[in-house]
DNA sequence: CAGCGTTGTTAAAACGTTTAACTTGGGTTC
DNA sequence: GAACCCAAGTTAAACGTTTTAACAACGCTG
């Protein structure tokens, strides 16, 4: 039989209502008592019933964590990651983080995750795009919610973004520093608003530096993101016959595309042109060469919305804030200093 | 404020236990009541309070899922689409399936997953090889367990497996059927059962049709089972010279691995060589040629899975069930009819 | 017409917590 | 020495269910 609150207060000799203050660290209680109860307590290895608590305290003690299939099940664990570090950030908090996924293309007739029909959370993590109509039918459960790597286009709202304009100055401020003034850019998908911000940290950077953005270097009209449109912009690019001797590509899928492209066509990574990437993916490190990057902290980014939405939770006031967590340059192999050739 | 079973009772004019009745198809309440009990449900949208529920019923409604954090993040989702099939196997049992990963090198120093140790599951499910140190520690909970695609070495256990000796056969026969005679066998870590197996399913489906295994063809001494091992595996098949004419490695990362070195060395698969995989990873559709491969339910196993330790949670019985789920051979453009070459 | 079954419904206890309100036994203060 | 305060602890209600035992009402038997 599972050990209660009972069985501690028989044990040290006092009243459950002691116990329970003293779990709760409540002041009034005699240090001597305090002292023999969380013997007990270790003695008998006790573990208050979440669901006990719960009941009296109107809270499940879970939060929940959403995410379309597609994102899930992407070969690239970002948002896995991101799970991962809301697992551990729901630890001292003690909190059990419930996963649920969302039919990528979720609609009016799909139903809600479980959790959220049967208020069995006391709060929302929404990781990544989710659809419109899937956010409408959220909201009508008034659920403190926090989005994660993305923003919706209606209202006001709680999330944790990563710095991508920062991220896009960092990457190219690191090319301009290794003397390299023609920065090709490379994207798809000019619609997702990190890929654009990431487009500006490009451009600020380069007028920073006394650059003049050349949209003659710029491929920004694939329609994805992916390895295949990297190599198919880097084609683009080279087929226009402009000078240019380093690269930016908006994720690491298209700078790791154009690396293929532009290494059978026999230029040689760094010595001819330096590339840089931007999401730090699992496989950059087994490139060859392995690609300079910029780093999302994805492990930190679960474990600010944790920290938010508990915050959203206790105070029980809509914050609406943002949290804009840092990128970080990785540096490896894939650039070096401009060599006149 | 949340409604209540007591606002359904008030609504509908009856006693609380009556609505409770009602809700758990007891026959002793009259047609009209239940009616009219369904309607005010309905109305007032009530969901029951699993948290009371829980504490009366001394059960959490939760199940755990573990799996080593190396298996939560491999860039291949096979354990993430177990887990899905878990996640919608819940649904009517209106489970709740939490997910916690362990240290891939678990040591006795680690904790173990809260959920545990607070006892907020009623059931386990682990997926994947764990470390030994951690099934020793588990074990003390006296947890119903199931386990999915690992089988421990120690004592009888309930399990989820995949046919994998029904798999090797499958390919091997797919390869025979084609005509071809000369079939190569690639493998790394032998150690591992399942490898083994489909090692048996090879060897088996051979001699039924009257071919002797032939150790020529046998590369089973990788170390690892990733691409490079497939391509190095290959590499020593080729160098040893001896004739094949088809190949069947032990999972589908080898045999892309072995098809890129084939590829390289200006066979024509499938026109000079055949190419038969296993686990119908996702970047198998994408390989050129399209990889041919056996596939694994892995959403049908975490069906499975919720299915049987629900069966151990409500039966109390300690069933020891195995459970091997078949696999399916799915023939894409890797190979083809044998022609002399 | 007393007693018995049936049928449908309810009262109440139980689950394991939290916490507001209360008790108890000293001091202080004036 | 009455009035008050304080510290340390306890009582009891509440949270929202499930379920057992009891009960009322009714028709049936002998």
């Amino acid at each position: 039989m599972k050990v209660t609150i009972k069985d501690v207060a028989k044990k040290s000799g006092v009243s459950i209502a002691t116990v329970s203050l003293v779990l709760h660290g409540n002041p009034r209680i005699s240090s001597e008592t305090r002292k023999r109860v969380l013997k007990a307590v270790e003695e008998l290895d006790y573990q208050p019933s979440m669901l006990a608590r719960g009941l009296v305290m109107r809270q499940t003690g879970n939060i929940g964590f959403v995410l379309t299939e597609d994102h899930f099940l992407r070969t690239e664990p970002f948002y896995t990651r991101i799970f991962l570090g809301t697992e551990f950030g729901a630890r001292d908090s003690n909190h059990f983080v419930l996963l649920a996924t969302i039919p990528t293309d979720f609609s009016e007739s799909d139903f809600l995750p479980r959790f959220i029909t049967q208020k069995n959370v006391d709060g929302l993590i929404i990781a990544g795009k989710v659809p419109d109509v899937f956010l409408e039918k959220v909201s009508r459960y008034h659920l403190p919610t926090v989005f994660v790597d993305f923003y919706p286009a209606e209202g006001e709202h709680s999330a944790i973004l990563m710095d991508n304009i920062r991220g896009g100055m960092l990457a190219t401020e690191h090319l301009i520093q290794l003397g390299q003034r023609d920065i090709a850019f490379l994207a798809g998908d000019m619609e997702h608003p990190s890929i654009r911000e990431r487009y500006l940290g490009y451009q600020s950077a380069l007028r920073q530096h006394g650059i003049t953005p050349n949209s003659n270097l710029e491929i920004i009209d694939e329609k994805k993101t992916g390895k295949e449109s990297g190599y198919h912009a880097i084609c683009t690019l080279l087929n226009k016959g402009v000078k240019f001797s380093a690269l930016f590509a908006c994720n690491d899928a298209m700078a790791i595309g154009a690396m293929e492209c532009l290494k059978k066509q026999g230029f040689k990574i760094p010595g001819q042109i330096s590339v840089v990437g931007f999401d730090d993916i699992e496989s950059d490190a087994f490139q060859d060469p392995p690609l300079t990057t910029v780093s999302v902290p994805k492990y930190d980014m679960g474990i600010e919305a944790i920290k938010l939405v508990r915050e959203m939770i206790e105070q029980k006031v809509k914050k609406n804030k943002k949290i804009i967590v840092p990128v970080e340059l990785i540096v490896r192999k894939s650039t070096a200093a401009f060599a006149e050739s």
